[in-house]
DNA sequence: TTTGAATATGCAATCGATTGTTGAAATTTA
DNA sequence: TAAATTTCAACAATCGATTGCATATTCAAA
């Protein structure tokens, strides 16, 4: 690399005999520089190639124009939607993203919290890791006082803002639609208990056979099944049951919707006929499966850029008080092949 | 938001009764500092919970330890795990990933590239977006002295880093497999020519007719067909011919390959029999359609880790002479029932 | 022509951290 | 004990941009 400087502002105050501050006050399209100073700046500017030091600039404002996001893993489907939704709320108010990976793990959660936080960035907004129990690294930010946003998984007892899905409700529909179609013996393939999303779906699941006053079988719940290798697993165990369940809902993940799928075909089973499955996502391959999987879509993209809104909308009221505030979003089922047990 | 400050090296000093530049030292694990004064500001900064401010410390060092990545879409396949590459390697430096995405359109490209140079990154990532013609602002990025690496959709005529897979080679294989297959007339679906990677995936394509003597028939290359839709209408054009082609080679993308699938199934043509299909990027769900597509995997996370290995490489060596260097990554083909016209 | 307001510009401090230089104190060596 | 050396910390400048305050200039109103 070559030693190049580049251009500051005193470069061009010097250059046209005036001082920093006016140049400053011309690059800022500030009233308190005359009309002709100003477009002399701003051509000498644009000559020699001036670019503004956000660095420096952020740091004379005290504040960065930057959110940060961090997520378990940024290629997956539901979570780069997302981002792709935050890039295009932030990107038109000029904010800048950083982007995590805490890659499931606690660990490197709390040190990407902490990059953030010594960036100087004005909001974090963060889906937790599975491995994630505590929560002094979320407080933290808190503390900095650095905006806050959580959103799909989300620490309940933290008063933050939170984006989330109407885990339960989807979670019920999806039980009550696969009771309607005539399956009586539902499995559920649940995820990790330390996570509010996981025992929401779980309630769903319940209200959904309480409504129609099916037992709870203990045997045909299953935890942390959020891989297709362990929806596999899951599914092997429960098909060698003395009475199998005639249907299973894949609560974590599609992924493990999928590894049911899988076995089910391996050993002969006829899906939807004689077991019906239910996914968690709407991940694109599920419409491309023969048959098809039934699942639940979460509005992805419109998520990101909801959580995104939120932040720019609490700016705006920052002089108010600030309430935690949760906004809910009603996922939807969508009903493929898999759980089409009636005939239509 | 409360409006409470954040404690600064000033705080420390002045409760310790040292200047900042002790401060800074002991936190920086300097040798000027004595041991203990070390400790005692160490433990300070713990008990006032300090976090140093990045800005700053960039601000006077010089460099940002930053990378800023551009890509057309972040939440599709082939981009997300590129990034989850580059944010894997680059973590383990300590360096943070500003993220943006074009689009596909060349003004938010610009746009995006200027924020980047404006936040002093040291160094940007970029896959060009396919409306990008000219690269004007990526040559700004090289006169601004900011290390340039593009990956994949690459400006040739730009000499910079570039990590690229071996389009010709990959796409030579994937014709040659399906003419041993015994398909005959081979259609192409290509993508647009100002990108140098679809120029490749053509030149493969005809290299493979060549080999085998059979003819280029220009009524069977179908420019401008990168989206599903695109590749299901270039389906029934070509199907509509006289003479039909008897198999179709996505170079695009998977995407226009499922396109081709949907359509084939559609029209009740039988694929592989009567249709052989094959895709390009390995994306997750040509795995699961039925039948499977065969396609060429590019090995984008692996890509993504060496896009960045490059940067911290070349940084190493600043002192010695900058040469564009080239890397070629060997993408693979991954042959599945689509193209299966043997039997095995 | 004088006064007052409006406009334009300069000065200097500031944001928070880093670092080269300098000098005092502590330690070692002769 | 004196001289030489090392260790440690303070001082002050710096990174680049912003901004409150002060001052100078211009112009209109009285």
């Amino acid at each position: 690399m070559k030693p190049k400087k580049r251009t500051t502002i005193y470069d061009i105050a010097q250059k046209l005999n005036v001082t920093p501050s006016s140049v400053s006050r011309a690059l800022n399209n500030s009233n308190y520089v005359n009309e002709a100073t100003k477009k002399l700046i701003l051509k000498t500017a644009e000559e020699l190639n001036y670019k503004r030091n956000t660095m420096a600039s952020n740091l004379r404002k005290g504040h960065s124009k930057t959110i940060g996001v961090v997520v378990p893993r940024i290629n997956q489907n539901f979570f780069s939607n997302v981002i792709a939704g935050i890039e295009d709320a932030t990107y038109k108010q000029g904010y800048n993203l950083i982007i995590c990976q805490s890659n499931e793990s606690y660990e490197k959660e709390v040190q990407s919290v902490n990059t953030l936080i010594n960036q100087h960035v004005d909001c974090i907004v963060i889906s937790v890791s599975i491995e994630s129990n505590d929560h002094k690294h979320l407080q933290n930010v808190l503390d900095q006082n650095i905006q806050l946003i959580q959103f799909d998984r989300v620490a309940d007892e933290l008063e933050t803002l939170k984006v989330i899905n109407d885990n339960e409700q989807a979670s019920f529909e999806a039980v009550d639609h696969i009771i309607e179609q005539g399956y009586k013996r539902i499995a559920l393939l649940e995820g990790p208990q330390n996570l509010d999303i996981f025992r929401q779906r779980k309630k769903g699941y319940l209200n959904a056979l309480a409504k129609h006053n099916i037992p709870v079988v203990n045997e045909l719940i299953i935890e942390n099944t959020w891989t297709k290798e362990l929806g596999a697993k899951a599914t092997r165990q429960l098909l060698s049951l003395p009475e199998p369940p005639d249907a299973i809902f894949a609560s974590t993940s599609d992924f493990s919707a999928l590894g049911v799928l899988e076995v089910a075909t391996a050993m002969n089973i006829k899906v939807p006929s004689q077991l019906g499955i239910c996914g968690y996502s709407n991940e694109a391959f599920t419409e491309l499966t023969s048959p098809s999987i039934t699942t639940i879509d979460q509005f992805s993209f419109y998520m990101g850029k909801t959580v995104a809104n939120l932040y720019f909308q609490e700016l705006e009221n920052s002089d108010t008080i600030v309430v935690p505030k949760i906004i809910s979003i009603k996922p939807k089922l969508i009903v493929r092949s898999s759980t089409m047990k009636k005939k239509r």
